[in-house]
DNA sequence: GAATTGGCTTTTGTCTACAGTTTACCGAGC
DNA sequence: GCTCGGTAAACTGTAGACAAAAGCCAATTC
């Protein structure tokens, strides 16, 4: 135990860089998602890492993760390449994700308490306002906070590492998307909250399901558009 | 389009040996499935590139994805580790799986075709006897063949590669279980091709889920003991 | 005698350099 | 005009070297 009388958690925890390959990894991540870097296009190390100030190492580390994730796909001895998605595997992804996410609804309803369930009012609370001013970024943050606190809720570490994975690569895909269903998204996170309030695990199952398949509707509806 | 008048896939592809990180990572995932290297073992870069006959290279890279996939923990400027699965994440890890693998069963039960179903009873038939002769790695490698058929036969690529991973990491964790697990394993199989013969998706999921929920059952039991 | 501080060793993190492979381009031959 | 062969450039794959951080042990001081 320390004597020097001081608080804990108070003290800044001073800034750690941390490793660089972390943050090469994140730099590029949300080169990806914010198309930036584009589908099929090809990364040469010794750019990115002239653009970002480092060597060539870290951003091979980087790459290395990012393939493992999905996110780039690396042909041997040829490079780089940014995965483009095809519509079978959004469609096969976004078939995983309802998969996970019903299944954290159901665990949700059984472990969540009173402290858990009114995180998720707040949430909601906050993305039906910002449905209201307009403010998509925060709709969009808002939507992927509450999904995120659903998970931790079920208290399933595993689940809720590979529903994170799948969860970013289905918001990379339907992008156009998420940003049209506004309003009518956060009616059923309503109706989620009562059945996780009412300990109705298989209700809380189905009502997440129609919910991520509604999201796959709109994508099928939009691209006919 | 070619003309050569080949036909495809019938060239035997010259065995390339490939990039090094590759058959390091394979080296390092044989050596911690098999408990040549332990749980929390600290795994220095330099001594396991020098028994490889690599440079360190290579192995930081395997390492690298080793860690995204869960098998070591790596602490940032002290090293790699063998993770420790703990009872709990062990649980969690078999709650996915039975969720991975049951949903691969309805779909297979949608989209499998005769000369699917021909497959799985043939590695049925092949499990069996490896039951009857005692050959027990035999009867392991069998049963990981046979839930990979299934899986093939849902096809999900992306549900394929995640169960994949998840089911590679509960046979390190199960391994004493699933050699203990012998006959009653295939008897449940044969129920698993029955209803898939019948498209009978739902039948196909709770026949999986309960067989998968078997191996937790013996796990607990065998740690009882 | 216990705690702390200083230096030493080990190991990781990063950079630079070199070799191997693939690809593309260009010219010669049919 | 088209195809084939050769050459050159670019990029990846691997190795080796240097610097920084963390852990350990001993010496020192209160």
């Amino acid at each position: 135990m320390l004597s020097t009388g001081l608080p804990q958690g108070t003290v800044p925890k001073l800034e750690r860089p941390g490793p660089l390959r972390e943050r090469v990894y994140e730099a590029l991540l949300e080169l990806i998602t914010t198309r930036a870097l584009r589908p099929g296009q090809h990364l040469v190390e010794s750019e990115l890492a002239g653009h970002l100030g480092v060597s060539r190492q870290p951003v091979r580390e980087a790459l290395q993760r990012l393939n493992t994730e999905g996110w780039v796909d690396l042909r041997p001895a040829q490079g780089a390449f940014v995965h483009e998605p095809t519509e079978e595997e959004a469609d096969q992804l976004l078939t995983v994700r309802t998969l996970l996410e019903a299944e954290a609804a159901r665990l949700a309803a059984a472990h969540a308490g009173t402290a858990g369930i009114t995180a998720l009012e707040e949430l909601c609370a906050k993305g039906e306002s910002a449905v209201a001013d307009g403010d998509v970024d925060l709709v969009v943050a808002t939507n992927a906070a509450f999904h995120a606190k659903v998970m931790e809720l079920a208290g399933n570490v595993v689940l809720a590492e590979l529903a994170g994975q799948v969860d970013r690569r289905v918001r990379w895909y339907y992008t156009p998307v998420a940003r049209q269903r506004g309003i009518q998204s956060w009616i059923e996170h309503r109706e989620l909250i009562a059945a996780i309030v009412a300990r109705d695990g298989a209700r809380a199952t189905e009502v997440m399901r129609a919910h991520t398949e509604h999201t796959r509707k709109t994508y099928h509806e939009r691209a006919l558009s």
